[in-house]
DNA sequence: TACTATCTTGGAACAATTCTATTATAGAAT
DNA sequence: ATTCTATAATAGAATTGTTCCAAGATAGTA
């Protein structure tokens, strides 16, 4: 928490608001959306907006210090982890889970994409069914 | 074309809107947007409807002839293509590619994973700037 | 303690998508 | 060919997620 502070010290502005938000995020790995971000800082701050959850989100992207997660058709998800990673997606709960392993030294692609893309980067989502929804306490999560 | 009605014949309606999205789709490796394809249809059919659109769409997606691309964090895009296949996005101009590779052979993940996921599919999106990019003519693709 | 650039807020605006009620029509039945 | 009916098309309203805006508030500097 002290750390989460002094890492922004003259950066930008610490408002509480701002600093429930990163208290939130910090070492956060459930991709939340803005509305779950919202709904967390309400707790706290009743009176906070959308607007400001949103400003901080884009402050913090702008910041490289948080990406956006484009795996939900129906919302965006946020994740604060900054380390590469995959992710694996429960095709029941819907949970978005991390996966750490680095896949580039395997993904080879025909020359004729080498010849035609200049190559960036990767993201694999990889589908699969979580323990708990094999278990059948699966309507816990499901969303 | 003939194909295309025949394949349809006595499954569901083929009144002429329908005809034009399939015709359109067929083939199709644009990846469009539900505008894209608005937008083609209306050349026809002045007064198509968004609603015939999406519900066209639906339908297709229903009869798992159609799959919904998550990449574009703005809006869906439809991919036609039944063959299992991953995507190339060029971070310039943002244009859908096609890679036909199947790279599950060599998609290792952790024994923690396997033990937690009973894994069912993976999709891979590979970034980089494409040649037109490259080269200068980014401009007439960029959107 | 005062200052000011930046932030927060509520609500309006916006864009993509879905829904609804009405009218039209494809394809089956006659 | 004509009628019938279940399904589709349409215009526009509603909904959802996100962004914008103007006014008041405040963090951090001076």
């Amino acid at each position: 928490m002290e750390k989460i502070i002094s890492k922004y010290k003259g950066k930008f502005k610490l408002t509480p608001q701002r600093i429930a938000i990163l208290k939130f995020l910090d070492n956060n790995t459930g991709h939340p959306t803005a509305e779950d971000i919202y709904n967390e800082i309400r707790k706290k701050y009743p009176t906070v907006s959308f607007a400001t959850v949103y400003n901080t989100i884009q402050a913090l992207k702008d910041r490289g210090e948080l990406s956006e997660v484009t795996i939900d058709p129906q919302r965006k998800h946020f994740d604060p982890n900054l380390r590469p990673h995959h992710h694996i997606i429960c095709t029941v709960c819907n949970r978005i889970g991390d996966i750490f392993t680095d896949f580039s030294a395997v993904l080879h692609l025909p020359e004729e994409i080498l010849a035609e893309y200049t190559l960036t980067g990767n993201h694999i989502d990889f589908y699969g069914v979580c323990s708990e929804c094999r278990t059948g306490k699966e309507s816990m999560f499901q969303q």
